[in-house]
DNA sequence: TAGATTGTTAATCGATTAACAATC
DNA sequence: TAGATTGTTAATCGATTAACAATC
């Protein structure tokens, strides 16, 4: 199903790959959505002193069940043992790698009102090999304005932040109004990856990424569900 | 396919609708997750004083192809006219019933950080059917401090706050180490609708619905997509 | 060796898409 | 009526799941 796509990969480790799962690459997207829950998982087992451990017990603590856990990493390679389970700290590195967080990215968040503020705080992106290291807003006023160790930029600088400070991805929390202006500028830079909080549907380019977060829209999911429940009772 | 089950739906609203399809119900998760974006999309084209869409357009301006926005819509009913398009009025209405957002769901937030600050401040809730009437927080000496109209509550008062102020839904925004703890207090108090944005698998019963936005993932997930297209550059 | 658990196959399920008959 | 566009069908695609042979 998958087109071999010749020699890919990065540079081979010494480990047990099956060398077609790699050469082919092109994980399923629904796979690459959860590996960082794995990760996240492994870390925990790993915190708490765990050196082995089964897909029933590492589906578990990601919220998925084992065979969908054993199938997404079959993607990746054999990285268990049978009869044994997954060696915690093998594998984490092994996920870590295929999803690039060997290196450090750098990021610049675009729209420092409540939330750009909020994000450029949260400590979970550090940890996670994300550096934050640009802020920008489009208000002439905000510039100049220190957050920690970053001064806010203009809009105007965005290309040569870009450029000067390596940034790969940007961070739009801007209102909805200003979300494609500041994308097209961050397309226009180079910038090919894009978390976009605004609630504004993008249009870009097909070979940049955007993930979208969308606040009201998760309410409003859950509104549906809830409405069905109440529902079901307030019958008419 | 679908179970019919019944009599089922609120009540009737004068209108052209597939009773089967609004009978059955069960309107499939994709589906579900789009529908917030066509209202969206629909209050836009209001907005710029546009009556009558084609689903060209309405799935243009959403950023999905026309044969999904139909497809989607027709799980609602036979809300557009052939040869004409959709009246935006009209679907706007009938979407905004579907989801819900004809009455107000009101919203707790616990976890008063950045995020649950920035959160509580964030306008787009509130002008989409959304109220946040409560704001908890698990440190005491946080416990009392205004926000606005609003003041934080401990934890302790999950209870007394969801049911006098007949709270449905319940945003998470603590460490990750505290998420666990607060779900279940939220469950035990009847909340079944939880926004998780703490980075933690939460375990709650089967008819709680739990939407979870992490951040880091989201990074994660680009930062695989973007090691992909450098790789594809850089190979060795 | 016997028991345990992975990695993979094949079946199933749900979502997407193209195409077109129905109908305004 | 002729042109336009919906609503629906059927084909395709991708994701999930159960089951089990391979193998530690």
């Amino acid at each position: 199903m998958r087109t071999p796509t010749g020699p890919a990969g990065s540079g081979d480790i010494s480990a047990p790959v099956a060398a077609d799962a790699r050469g082919a690459r092109g994980i399923p997207d629904a796979t690459v959505a959860r590996l960082p829950v794995y990760l996240r998982a492994l870390t925990a087992l790993a915190d708490r002193g765990i050196e082995t451990s089964s897909s029933q017990e590492l589906a578990s603590a990601a919220g998925v069940n084992s065979a969908k856990l054993r199938k997404d990493l079959s993607y990746l390679g054999s990285y268990g043992t049978r009869g044994v389970g997954y060696d915690v700290e093998y594998l984490r590195y092994q996920i870590a790698r295929e999803i690039g967080l060997t290196q450090d990215w750098r990021v610049v968040i675009i729209g420092i009102g409540n939330l750009g503020t909020a994000l450029s705080k949260y400590g979970g992106f550090t940890s996670r090999g994300f550096r934050i290291v640009a802020l920008v807003d489009g208000d002439p006023s905000r510039v100049g304005e220190r957050h920690g160790e970053l001064t806010i930029g203009a809009v105007d600088d965005l290309p040569d932040l870009i450029r000067e400070l390596r940034i790969s991805i940007g961070v739009i929390s801007t209102p909805g109004g200003a979300a494609q202006e500041v994308a097209d500028r961050l397309v226009k830079a180079g910038v090919t990856s894009i978390l976009n909080f605004a609630p504004t549907v993008l249009s870009v380019p097909d070979d940049v990424e955007v993930r979208k977060v969308d606040l009201s829209t998760e309410l409003q999911i859950l509104a549906y569900h809830e409405q069905r429940k109440t529902q079901a009772v307030t019958q008419l």
